[in-house]
Formats: structure tokens, sequence, C-alpha cells
RNA sequence: GGCGCGUUGGUGAAGUGGUUCAACACACUGCCCUCUCAAGGCAGCAUUCACGGGUUCGAACCCCGUACGCGUCACCA
């Protein structure tokens, strides 16, 4: 059988990281057989939670990680509408709900407010924990379809058998079992005509013919309620994968409200769409062979529901940028360079080479947004104390570093040809010239034409790129400055 | 509180009865390489798998209990 599998957000904020991974999950479950279909579905049937513009984040994101649907409101299919305030309009689950009741899976229920807060009072009181006892159970169903007739006011919630148990198997945590006891009769349908979620959920998974239910463990426990659903309609259910949450902490599930990272920060801070999704794969699912780096298409490969694991996952932005650094070190350095060209071009207004920085940069930058930072020095060049030159690795001192200097100077002064190669061929024969080690000559050049303690690349590299005329300029400068402090 | 689920190092995790009973990766520490910083290479880092019992010749892996954590009990999803 064809695998169909679904996403289906709710239009209430922006794209979690949680939210993301269970996306990935479900596209990766249907894409795991060639034929298979992943689906996009807008769950917005609380009127009263919607967010202006929430919808396009999603799409975006979904879009920006590569995660295509095969049906969902903007490309269409056979089984839609796919937003579910449209199949609303077209009154098809309240059709459901009412064969449901004849089915006797489901009743009207015409309670207030108070008269439920009174039986939870009541209960409590004894010291009982509170379950609506629903007296409308009472009611036959043309007595109930009569007062609804007359433009009562109702609900209609699930029935739910009095005693025995109900199980079902998760691919991730196994066999579940609850008592039928313990399940409450939910609302199925709101008095303002929509469907709640634990409604709607069904009959759109059932109608959209989806074989795998791919989502958050928050469900798990409801789960047993919404088969019941299934088997008064006597449809099949679906096999269900549930994933455990993505962790802020220990306690804390990651959410956007504290400030949390959300796709869109990790993206502003500079990650890239494609480490950010690979990571999360690796957030409570793990590979069989010892691999980490997954292109999409290579997660669809590896993946497997059997290694998705049962217990929450702290999210770890070490990881993350680690991985993030992996994938911009593996990019081919002309992909890599208009990567990053506008945060050369934002630090960077000099006329340099921007392909000889990108490369100096990529071995280095785990982030795109670090990047601009580590430029700074191509256009403002400080003299500096003369202390910077007091390095012990490099066995330099201010001294020393002046005598390296002048001769630099001499040489760079009589070449032309500024290309790192040339470079290193000249500037390589002072050492030897002046008993010297590589260091105690090229660390003091670094310094001088940078005037900071720490660069991307070496004296040669940033040499090569600053030009004769500016490689010269800073040394001058720099030279003459460490004169006059040793004066 | 009832019910459900979970618990391997700082983090992600492999491992489901005995040939390494703790792989691999991040982080961390040290060393090497080296014109700084990175990158790269090498090494170290859980005598122990929440705790307590039990089963077994033998358990991180099976059973029971305890603790702790998370989820759920909405006209939210």
């Amino acid at each position: 059988m064809t695998i169909r599998t679904r996403f289906a957000p709710s239009p209430t904020g922006y794209m979690h990281i949680g939210n993301l991974r269970t996306a990935l999950y479900a596209y990766l479950v249907a894409k795991k057989d060639p034929n298979g279909v992943f689906i996009m579905r807008i769950e917005d049937t609380d009127q009263g939670r919607l967010v202006e513009g929430a919808t396009d984040i999603i799409f975006d994101t979904m879009k920006d990680c590569g995660l295509q649907h095969d049906e969902g409101p903007d490309v269409g299919g056979e089984y839609g509408p796919y937003v579910q305030s449209d199949r609303v309009k077209d009154g098809l689950y309240m059709e459901y709900a009412k064969k449901l009741i004849h089915r006797h899976g489901a009743h009207y229920c015409f309670c207030d407010q108070e008269m439920i807060d009174t039986q939870r009072e009541l209960q409590e009181a004894r010291g009982e924990s509170f379950k609506f006892d629903d007296p409308c159970k009472a009611l036959s169903i043309e007595e109930a379809e009569k007062r609804t007739e007359n433009g009562e006011a109702f609900v209609i919630r699930q029935t739910i058998p009095t005693e025995g148990t109900t199980s079902f198997d998760d691919e991730v945590f196994g066999r579940i079992t609850v008592d039928n006891t313990t399940l409450d009769e939910q609302i199925l349908m709101k008095s303002d005509g929509f469907p709640t979620y634990n409604f709607a959920n069904v009959i759109d998974d059932h109608l959209m013919g989806i074989t795998d239910v791919v989502r958050g463990m928050e469900y798990l426990s409801s789960t047993p309620k919404y088969n019941l659903i299934y088997e008064a309609f006597d449809w099949d259910i679906p096999r269900y994968i549930h994933c455990p949450p993505v962790m802020k902490n220990e306690h804390e599930k990651l959410s956007k409200r504290n400030g949390d990272a959300s796709y869109q920060d990790l993206v502003a801070k500079g990650y890239l769409p494609q480490a950010i999704l690979n990571y999360i794969a690796l957030l409570g699912w793990s590979p069989e062979e010892d691999k980490e780096i997954f292109t999409l298409d290579e997660l669809v490969q590896a993946f497997n529901v059997k290694h998705i694991g049962t217990s929450g996952a702290i999210f770890d932005i070490d990881k993350l940028t680690w991985l993030n650094g992996m994938w911009l070190r593996n990019m081919p350095i002309d992909e890599y360079h208009s990567l990053i060209e506008p945060y050369i071009a934002s630090a960077v207004k000099g006329n340099y080479d921007h392909v000889k920085i990108a490369k100096i940069v990529q071995q280095r930058a785990n982030t795109l947004v670090e990047i601009p930072e580590m430029l700074g020095f191509f256009d403002h060049f400080e003299t500096f104390d003369k202390d910077l030159y007091n390095n012990k690795k490099m066995k330099t001192n201010p001294e020393i570093s002046l005598i390296s200097l002048k001769a630099a100077k001499e040489v760079l002064e009589q070449l032309n040809d500024y290309s790192e190669e040339s470079l290193h061929e000249e500037l390589l024969k002072l050492p030897e010239k002046l008993e010297m080690k590589n260091g105690q000559v090229l660390f003091p050049i670094r310094l001088a034409i940078t005037g900071q303690q720490f660069t991307p690349g070496g004296a040669i590299e940033i040499a090569s790129i600053l030009g004769k005329e500016e490689t010269l300029n800073r040394l001058e400068q720099s030279i003459e400055h460490l004169e006059k402090e040793l004066a």
C-alpha cells in the first residue's frame, strides 16, 4: 500500500523546531516509499487563535527546507480542500458527526458551562477526580434532534464505553493500553459548528487516506479516543508514530514563547537550512551507520522509524554549530562565495578580492553571522601596543619583530607579484637569512598588517589580499609606531 | 490526584542476556601540526547504565517495586 503522511500544523504562530522535526519525520516516512505522498493540511478550527501570516511562515519554512508536499492548499490534490475551515463550509464534519451519533459513537449535549462546573465542584468536594457525567446521554436521538431543530445551542460529545480497555500499537512506544473509564467524553463539534481538533483530525486523516500518523507524543494518551471513533465508523486505524519532544533543558520543551530558537531565528543567526534539518533529524533519531552528515535525500534513504527514541532530546546549539560549520566547509568555493558574499560586502568596503576572502574564511566560520566580525581589519587598521609582539610560542618580542619587519619591508618593496605563491617564496627566504624561525618573521608581519591578535588567514594570505600598496602602507605605519615605542 | 509514557556520561546517542558491559558524535582537557585563530590528526573523559529488590551460571538489556521527570484529563491543537 502506498504510504500517505501529513503535516497538519495549526496556523497560530511561528514554526517551532519541534514542529519542523515532526514535519521532517512525516516527510521521511512518506518518501521512504518511492510512491509515498506527503500532504500539508491546515488545521484552523480554532477561529480564536488564528495568527495573521502564520500560514505563510509555515509554507516558506517548508519550502526553504526542501520539504515539498505533494498535496495541499496551494498545490491541490484529489482529497481537498486541505484547509479545515473550508471543509467546515462544506458541512463535512457535521455530516460525519451525525453519522457517528447514529452509530452510537457520539451524542448531543445541551449542558452549559455552569452545569459542568457544578458537577466538578461536587465531585472535587467529595475528593474525587473530576469526570463529567453527561445527563444528555439519556436523551433519545429523536428528542435531541427536535431540540436542535428548535434552535437550542448544542455540542456533540463522543460517547465512551463505560467499561473495557482500548489498546493500540505505536511504532515508537509499543503497545499502549488504557481503561475506557479514564477516557473523557470530549467535545467533537463545538457550539459554533466547528469541529475540535480531536474530531476533525480523525475525519480528515481517514478521508485523506493517511496511512501513517506522525505527531508529537502529547497525543499518545488521547489516541485511544481517536481509535474508538475509527472503530465506531468501522474504519481502518492508521499506523501511529508518536515522536518524543524536543527539549530546551531537562524540564522544559522548546518553545517560541521563551525566546527559544525558532527556525527563522536560527536562519537569522547564520545557520543553513540544510544543517538545521540535518541536526534536528538527529534529535530523537539515530542512523544505523556511523555517519552524521546527511542531505535530505540521504535522510530519506537512511531513515528508519525503529530508531526513533522514546525520551525527550535536549536541543544542543553547540552541536548544531559544529554541524553547520561542516556544511559550510564542505561547500565548493564558488558556491560558498556566492552564499557569503552579502556578509563580506557588509564588512569589507575596500577593493579586495572577495573570492580570496571567502577562501580564508571558509575553514574558520561555523555560522554566517560571525563572518563580518572576522573581517573588520580590512577596512579598519590601527597601530597597536608593542606588547602584542610578545608571543612565547612564536618566540617573538618587539625587538625581534622590528628586525623581521624591516627585512620584510625591503623584500616587499622589491616584489610586484603579490600572489600567495610568490609571497611565500620570497618571504620564506627571510627566516633562513636572519637565522630565525618562520614564526619569528611571519607572525610579526601578520600583526603589523592587520593590527589584530587573531585573524582568519596568515601573513601571506592576507598580504596577498591587501595587495602591495596597502600592505606596505600598513607595514610602514607599524614599523614607525614600533620604533617610537621602543625608543 | 487519576491515567499514560519515560530515565545509558555535560549533550545527542549505540547497545535488548555472555565474542570490548558501554560504539560513535558534540562539548571539554592534553598533545601534534602550524605564520595567529581556526581546520585537521592523536589521546583522555560513564569501573558503569535513576534507585532497590528479584529471575539467571551470567543483566544496561527480563520481572516487580520506589524515586524523579514529562504528557494528558479545554467548546486548544
